[in-house]
DNA sequence: ATTGTTGTTGCAATCGGTTGCAATATAAAA
DNA sequence: TTTTATATTGCAACCGATTGCAACAACAAT
């Protein structure tokens, strides 16, 4: 196993050429029957395995998709990971997998890694803060097609993969509402990310069809991890008057926030209602278990990896699909159940 | 931006030979520094990159490690995933990333991939089925580096890195029985991987240490699911005598069983004491606590791709170390406290 | 016998960098 | 002035697979 075959060791031990025993493992139909199986025992035989530096340096093709994800560790991007490996390998795809920790710069440096890996198409979700889309300018005008899943952004070139977070959140809101809430405050991020601007706009239209005011200073901006949501159960304890229903925009947030108010002797759902968003395991393990939108991170996954690919094999064109939307929905626990009210 | 440029394209502008620029883009030191400085300059200008399958083709080598994980879903790994990610970042490589869903099938699959990509490294944590290491022999005798990561086997060319599992099941066990318990269920995964049989080692000698007998039906082998904690916690509530305390494998386990078991109506830690694993987010969101092991995986993922390229670049030798040890450390919490002990 | 068709194979160029060795220029030493 | 050392640069082969085009054989159609 010293070093290693190649092609011509096969074409030279068959007496044919390089060319045939080419088409033969590529399955070329010009090939003869008889040649073909000869040459792929033999090249088993002797453990043959293609350069793919040099196939692809031929093809102009990597069989690489590169993912650029804000965090690995977080129960919600880890199943999109789970759910986007999956898919590639079934296509015999490998997949570069690099994370921009939420800053821009990081997102930029990760892109253009991307860019010199050649990869063939590119999946982005945009971390808190970039503003500019110019890293992803040189795919678009070499024809890579990128596709942005969860933390999109409106591209004429790309397609985005999302839920309908306004949707989702007016129906959370409302949920909050029909409770008997009428003091909802909404905890939730960076407003330059798709997510979390269009589930403020949600909780807004719900609050109007539910004749609710609108308070500013009800609205957290945050960047919704464990100590956010401490420190925004310390400010809602000094709010006078406290808000009687809490609509956060994940669920490591809303569960280290519900813990927060509980310590502080405030009852949940009974003083203040709770929702979250992700359906992560933690919120069916908090008391009460917590009311949240269940957020399809594996199918999301698969199914960027899947629209990539057809667009890849032609068999469908990104550029012209704006946006997939996929179903989610709001799974109601005692978090915010008011019993007494139902 | 529609071709690439190539050192050909710029060697034709400044009219020297495509050596030469080749080396100035590598800081080659037979350049004179006017001439680099000149390549360089007009190289950027130019919107030039390398191709590295051209580089990889002649150089071969990837600057390319591959991983191959049971499941990325999961706090633990994705925690370990980001880990790698960091540092390997840090040292421009590229991390190619596969998951074996626990089943050797596709961890002899993904290596096989792994090979044909030509990763530089290999980076390994074992499926449960896994026993023959038949897939890894053909990096072995190629001289590709092989690390092992948390579920790890001895091998005489690789390095494995760990916490002490035996050490930490033994701290779990004790504490268990210095708080009062006497018969002491050990909840776990196949016994085939080292960590799962370090563990009940340490659960056997902390028994013995402390004066308990070791029953064979008191040691549960199961996938560690949230549904498998559930089962579990059924077939506890049917023992007669029951347990008095809970030493499990994972957290999640741990938690569901948790909950099953207080569902009917058993208390805890009164009635039982439970111990998890991995120290999850959900051990401190679960009431009451959950006392558990906390295991370094971020720093399991910086320290794995640390030392592959330290080997890599001949700063180390993986095969003389044997294995790297990760410190781990009891925390202890409501769910195994028993005050009225204390 | 001639032309056409189909099936099979090979030639040679190509993808874009890298590198051993030789060539040349320039400066320093004899 | 000649010799030797040093600094720069280029030639040409190479890494291994792919592919357009041509070549050739075998056989059918005319």
């Amino acid at each position: 196993m010293d070093k290693d075959i190649t092609i011509y060791d096969i074409a030279k031990e068959l007496d044919l050429s390089p060319t045939t025993v080419s088409r033969a493992l590529n399955d070329h139909p010009a090939v003869n029957k008889n040649t073909k199986q000869k040459i792929c025992d033999i090249a088993a035989q002797m453990g043959y395995r293609s350069n793919i530096f040099a196939s692809n340096l031929r093809k102009q093709r990597t069989n690489t998709i590169g993912v650029i994800v804000p965090r690995l560790n977080s129960p919600f991007m880890s199943s999109v990971m789970a759910g986007m490996e999956k898919e590639a390998n079934n296509a015999d795809y490998n997949l570069i997998i690099t994370q921009s920790l939420e800053t821009m710069q990081k997102e930029i440096t990760n892109a253009r890694t991307m860019f010199d890996s050649r990869v063939d198409g590119l999946l982005v979700s945009l971390a808190y803060e970039t503003d500019t889309m110019d890293h992803f300018e040189p795919f678009i005008s070499k024809g890579t097609p990128v596709i942005f899943y969860d933390r999109v952004i409106e591209h004429n070139q790309c397609t985005s993969i999302v839920i309908d977070n306004f949707q989702a959140a007016y129906k959370a809101t409302c949920h909050l509402a029909k409770q008997g809430c009428k003091r909802i405050l909404h905890l939730t991020a960076n407003q330059k990310r798709n997510v979390y601007a269009d589930r403020l706009k949600g909780y807004r239209y719900a609050l109007i069809d539910n004749n609710l005011p609108f308070d500013e200073s009800f609205v957290l901006i945050t960047n919704l991890s464990e100590e956010a949501g401490v420190e925004a159960a310390q400010q809602i304890l000094k709010m006078q008057p406290m808000p009687d229903g809490l609509f956060v925009s994940n669920d490591t947030a809303a569960v280290s926030c519900m813990r927060e108010l509980q310590k502080a002797g405030i009852m949940i759902p009974d003083d203040i209602a709770v929702v979250g968003f992700n359906n992560d395991p933690i919120s069916r393990v908090i008391e009460p278990n917590l009311t949240t939108v269940n957020y399809p991170g594996y199918e999301m996954g698969e199914v960027a990896v899947r629209s990539l690919i057809h667009h890849l094999n032609g068999l469908s064109d990104i550029t012209i699909t704006n946006t997939i939307t996929l179903r989610s929905e709001l799974i109601v626990r005692a978090s915010s159940l008011r019993t007494k009210i139902e």
